[in-house]
DNA sequence: CTGTTAGCGCTTTCAC
DNA sequence: GTGAAAGCGCTAACAG
């Protein structure tokens, strides 16, 4: 049996109001006799206060939810990480949490987020990551059913505490760099659910668009039915086929773009010589590519860093006026479009 | 402020104790219209249970812990994954930890874990992932301070539950394959804590030993100064320059195979042409190289699946015979090992 | 069929 | 300085 502070009051011969004293390194004035007995005692049974009754008396957890939209994906792996290094740090703990197809439904249509799990443990606060056309229920400023909230990603909710990443200027960049290496024919591969975004919710389309029209080209798109690899494989020789190659192609992220690279040289065609690639992410699978891609990095350490100073903030002191941050990404020029 | 259940009994007027009921789903004997409002009224108030009081009452939480020696990997982020599937499908909920240096510390020497961390959630069970040489304290039978404990891994302790995957014959296979493809010198890349194993520990280097010797060759150890890729690219090209360079490499872990291949290439030397080269863990990313990585496969969701079996199990009934699986891993070979 | 009551293990007033 | 007692929000045993 777990020893409880009951027991070992009765053992140190106090109450156990004064175990959980001590134990708590409350109220200064308890006799450093008393004190030292308890604390030997206390570690000698092995005690270790049961977290849930704590968090029942005080309201506070000291455990915080993240939120991704994919746990697969090594991106949001990467999230998982940063985070739990800050939860390390702090001495809090971490609930992971994704999403299961009901709880998010397609991704870019207006969907919205089912909280219920997300919500259903009391932690001090919730991070989520990447919440592109969301509507969360039960938001009030920056509280979630009451509990301090903060998203983070490419996509955020401006309505509450966020630490969003700029796509746009890199987004820019990678496209006229692809036109200044020499491509004359440059498409835009994205999943199938970009129908459903209004320009300016993707950076990446928006600049994409932009540098297009200044250049007198017609935008084109390849769409494919996901944002994963296995995706992409599975229509881009029939599009090749059908319409010939691009030259040059920005993809939606590094996923998609290893999907291409490596579908691509099945194909025969030579990156960069015959195709310049550029993907977005920064996911360090991006590297092991030959060429390696270059890619669009955004500062998840420093993203998540801040996020995570921002939540500290709002657990602190629910009122305090919206936190928000935005964070430059960088285009990072790698083999897959010098030529 | 959330709703609790006295709120909703006073509106419902009934019982907080008949709001339990209903919403729980216990006790069948119930007014079908006091059912009906008792559910009307949560659902208006958006009532949610508080799961810390609950679980304080029950003694469950219907939540595991995870603990992965290292979070970064992207090997690790596999099981986050097929785990965190298997708690979606049985409504748990997820607790992830992961090693601070000085809960782990080194590994590969005797280890001890601590735990205080890992068990300070009550959770109901807890998984944890390759634990070579570790000791866990409060383990006892296959409860780990009480709370059902299960271990998976290529490393596994074989005094509580666990689902070991075993490397021994795909890793023969890979010393032998490498020989049969014509390499004469065949070294073993493994990271410097490799020191404290003895041979038993890692079936890898059991294999590796006994081809070798079959083969009547001397063993040849590159040693690194951690597992992870980084560590590979620091010293290979040092060993190479005093040594000279195998003609077939067997590495530890894919992560420490993509370290090798990318550094290999940059001295200029072909793979497969000059070095053949085999990995382990079947990691994605081992495919986007070129040639890909011949690597060994775990099959990660199998064991996941498995372990959550047997660990639901042993939640139901602590006292169960000792829970056992092992699952047989093997060689792909592809193209970083054919000539 | 439903209400009353007693805890789960802890923190936190309020007395003494 | 320390103990007694209340209560966090819930479930479950016991009445009726």
């Amino acid at each position: 049996m777990k020893p409880s502070v009951r027991l070992v009051a009765e053992r140190a011969k106090v109450s156990h109001a004064t175990v959980s004293r001590v134990l708590n390194n409350v109220d200064v004035r308890i006799a450093p006799e008393t004190r030292l007995r308890v604390e030997r005692i206390a570690s000698e049974m092995g005690y270790q206060p049961n977290r849930n009754a704590r968090a029942l008396a005080t309201g506070r957890t000291q455990s915080v939810a993240l939120w991704a939209t994919n746990l697969r994906s090594v991106y949001y792996g990467e999230y998982i990480h940063f985070i739990h290094e800050e939860t390390l740090r702090h001495d809090y703990d971490l609930m992971v949490s994704g999403a299961k197809v009901p709880q998010y439904g397609v991704v870019g249509k207006d969907v919205t987020l089912d909280t219920s799990k997300l919500m259903s443990w009391p932690v001090d606060g919730i991070i989520a990551v990447d919440l592109p056309r969301a509507t969360v229920p039960g938001m009030k400023g920056s509280l979630l059913g009451g509990i301090p909230f903060i998203n983070v990603g490419g996509y955020v909710l401006e309505s509450a505490d966020y630490v969003q990443v700029d796509f746009t200027e890199p987004a820019i960049e990678a496209v006229q760099h692809l036109a200044t290496v020499g491509c004359r024919r440059i498409a835009y591969l994205v999943p199938d659910w970009f129908e459903w975004f209004i320009p300016s919710d993707d950076p990446r389309l928006s600049g994409y668009k932009s540098v297009m029209a200044a250049l007198g080209q017609e935008p084109e798109f390849i769409v494919s039915p996901n944002e994963r690899r296995e995706g992409v494989a599975s229509v881009l020789a029939a599009y090749i086929e059908q319409h010939g190659c691009p030259d040059g192609i920005f993809c939606y992220n590094d996923e998609m773009a290893i999907g291409a690279f490596l579908e691509l040289r099945k194909l025969g065609r030579r990156i960069p010589e015959d195709v310049a690639l550029v993907g977005c992410d920064g996911i360090r699978e991006s590297e092991y590519l030959h060429p390696p891609l270059t890619t669009i990095m955004p500062p998840l350490e420093e993203m998540c860093s801040v996020a995570w100073s921002f939540l500290m903030k709002r657990i602190q002191d629910p009122t305090l006026p919206l936190q928000a941050a935005r964070l430059k990404a960088r285009l990072e020029v790698r083999g897959s479009s010098q030529r």
